[in-house]
DNA sequence: CATCGTATTATTGTCAACAATCCTCGTATG
DNA sequence: CATACGAGGATTGTTGACAATAATACGATG
């Protein structure tokens, strides 16, 4: 008995206990919901999860070898709060990350993620034209998210995730860094036009300045000197 | 009371049992210990570190969330192989990664870390002079090490080490790739001084051809096709 | 003889109880 | 009054036992 044509399907993956918890509390954090510098209650959490402390402790070993969590022995585990240093260096971070995908993207993938970048852009448009800062700021995610995985490589996409994950961390403490949603919208448009047509040296520092340009708009704004 | 002098004295961290265990986990696979695919058996190594399955299977969670294991629910956890687009990914991150490095270092770091390398440098000689293979091995990664150092980023210093234990799981498995050790060294030689003196653009070229070699090398060597 | 169904066994997933450590608060003492 | 000491409570660290799932081997059936 041969099989027919069934499409390209992919195995399934029943992911474990720790990773569902672990993306819960990745979500949690991104989005504020416990706070900086916040100790995680191994009892408290465990019940909210309505699983045990077993389960919950593996979820939280993942997130503090990915940097979001930090433990102290026998005290706990604690969120980790980023000064303006950290800010500095994830967004240096990001240049790299971004950069070096930038440079496969435009090494043969150039049309093609163009393309893909439409989504995001557009995503961004309808929530900039109705005033939703948030949906603009998960649209900026989709669009960085997009470009990463125009490189196809494995531990580029996941560095940029990690990233990511703690850039909204640091937006997340105050809100919205743009003046005009729109132009955050142009901003990323701009990017995306070069990524088809412009030379690699003008599309890698206009990235280059694009990320830039945020890191300064943080400073400006929220954390001064050191958080 | 005022305390006197007590030079730059940095808070005692206890690492957590996970950790430590985690730690020797990574080493074990390093070493080739545990071959690739081969499954963890929980009891077996759990009475093997003479602690319960519990802190066992934390520390596993984090070598999976670094990558270096992957977990099939209610099989098991297993080691991960690399396949030879795993070896290209890895080398175009450290490309990408230690390039990135590289730039901050230039910009102002150029003649500490030059320094710095000849401690990796006089490991490497001394290794190569009495034909320790294993030995020059270290000291290439003490070189990536410490030129990432340079750059003092703690996520770049970390997304490093992540991929040199990849080089190495890789490396591990068709022991030593250069025909003369010599040859090794004097690559590292040449970079180093180049950090020192040449041109942004010339050291980053030679950076990047450095690493490009050696991902010739092994295609060359052990892994043609795939796998 | 190949295939399907089933019992067995081993391994992972989960939990609740115990031990160890730390923090807090009250008390004693100079 | 400030400090040191100690009891109590709460939280984390660890363990062993139990439940659930999957691999294996064996026998039944077409």
């Amino acid at each position: 008995m041969t099989l027919g044509d069934l499409g390209d399907l992919q195995p399934v993956a029943q992911p474990s206990t720790a990773e569902l918890i672990a993306d819960q509390l990745r979500s949690a954090i991104v989005r504020g919901a416990i706070e900086p510098g916040a100790q995680l209650g191994e009892a408290d959490l465990a019940t909210r999860f309505a699983v045990s402390r077993g389960p919950l402790r593996e979820a939280m070993q993942r997130l503090v070898s990915e940097g979001l969590l930090y433990s102290i022995r026998n005290r706990g585990i604690f969120v980790t709060e980023l000064t303006f240093d950290d800010v500095v260096d994830i967004y240096n971070n990001r240049r790299v990350i971004e950069g070096g995908a930038l440079d496969l993207v435009l090494d043969g993938r150039r049309e093609q993620t163009w393309q893909d970048l439409g989504t995001a852009i557009d995503a961004m448009r309808v929530a900039a034209d109705r005033g939703d800062a948030g949906g603009v700021s998960d649209g900026d995610q989709m669009f960085h998210e997009i470009l990463v995985a125009g490189a196809s490589s494995p531990r580029l996409i996941r560095s940029a995730r990690t990233l990511l994950v703690e850039t909204r961390m640091c937006l997340g403490a105050l809100h919205t860094t743009y003046p005009d949603l729109h132009v955050q919208v142009d901003e990323h448009v701009a990017l995306r036009e070069a990524i088809r047509t412009a030379e690699p040296d003008v599309v890698r520092k206009l990235l280059g300045e694009h990320l830039h340009d945020t890191v300064d708009r943080l400073r400006d704004q929220g954390l001064g000197g050191q958080e």
